[in-house]
DNA sequence: TCGGCATGTTATCAATGTAAACATTGTGGT
DNA sequence: ACCACAATGTTTACATTGATAACATGCCGA
């Protein structure tokens, strides 16, 4: 039997018409959904069923699926900034900064699989709601930055910016590869594989 | 109207009952489909269409969905090894061909990215038809083993291992931010970023 | 030759994203 | 205080998709 359509299995019994704030609600569930699935699979249907909703509702807070997508990109990238700033303010600086940040973008990743290729896919996100200025992932920004004050200042900038786009390479295929499970995704490795070594 | 469903739109005049070799031309048409759209909204249905067969026809060569994009996979293998040879007979061997295999990677990442992302992709993949070999790609170990021509001989086997992962993430990681968007897909900045300086 | 096996076909399901039309609220202007 | 209106939800409905089951066809070997 069809378990469900949408229609009348809302099956909480506050049962309000309104729901308060269902956007906050639906981006909730959706982290909640990419933690357990890969983001291509995360169900509009499903989350709206889990909220309490009806599956049409969404279209409410956000013009599609890919939108919604977008918002826990956004979620997302807050919480990678937030990593990062505690993993530097833990050490002296320099290059232990730079590594450290390097080792928690490879275990941001580790921990948010989904949520973390998501980030990184394709595309200036058409970005619901509020345009974050930009529209890269800063959080290049950041490992780029650390690693700047680490770079000797009278390097040509060129050189400079290779050097960078190395670290966050290296930093990023590791986090790829391990997510992809082609490499065992044990900290020994990481910390060996980020090491000042490569630069 | 429902522009079709399965059944009578076999548009293909030659229309007899038994195709001939539905498989190979199953995997050409997906090798097509993918090569224009990412991997997972490859759809079975359209690869029938388009081949001129039922929608179900496909389930007599491959159990599903994934077997399907398992044998497109070892097709992309092959592909790879086919670059990657053609890339390092040119060079003079040792670190020449080390960053020739690379660029080639990335080459072919941005040549063929869905192709690539698929392959790259979780998983042992459950590897339709012939089980191949191993079941991890072999990208990895031509590059490694490559690259091992070029270390150190009597180097500890522990820190040869972490450079080959190094080379590795680094390639990789460069392919995928190319890929992704998230650094421009230039030509001069992969021959930048790939240089023996990283070792 | 003819019976079985491989290969195709039609019908049918359940799930999903999404649009259209309708229902129910809360709110701001008078 | 009232009431239209905008915001937010709900039902219906539809096309597309992956998948299963039952039936059809035709090739190949005993």
């Amino acid at each position: 039997m069809p378990t469900d359509d949408n229609s009348v299995n809302i099956e909480t019994q506050g049962n309000r018409y309104h729901h308060g704030d269902l956007q906050a609600a639906l981006i909730e569930e959706g982290l909640a959904q990419i933690s357990q699935r890969p983001a291509e699979k995360l169900s509009l249907r499903e989350i709206s069923r889990k909220v309490g909703v009806s599956a049409t509702a969404v279209y409410r807070h956000f013009p599609n699926k890919a939108a919604l997508l977008g918002a826990l990109c956004q979620v997302g990238s807050e919480k990678l900034s937030d990593t990062f700033a505690r993993a530097t303010e833990e050490t002296g600086g320099g290059m232990d900064a730079f590594e450290a940040m390097g080792r928690a973008y490879v275990r941001f990743a580790l921990a948010n699989p989904s949520l973390f290729k998501l980030m990184m896919s394709k595309a200036p996100k058409p970005n619901a709601l509020d345009s974050d200025q930009n529209g890269q992932t800063n959080g290049f920004a950041m490992l780029s930055d650390t690693l700047q004050d680490v770079l000797p200042a009278d390097a040509p900038p060129e050189l400079q910016m290779v050097k960078r786009l190395q670290a966050w390479s290296i930093v990023h295929g590791l986090a790829m590869l391990m997510l992809d499970g082609q490499v065992p995704a044990e900290e020994k490795i990481i910390a060996s594989v980020i090491s000042r070594s490569f630069l």
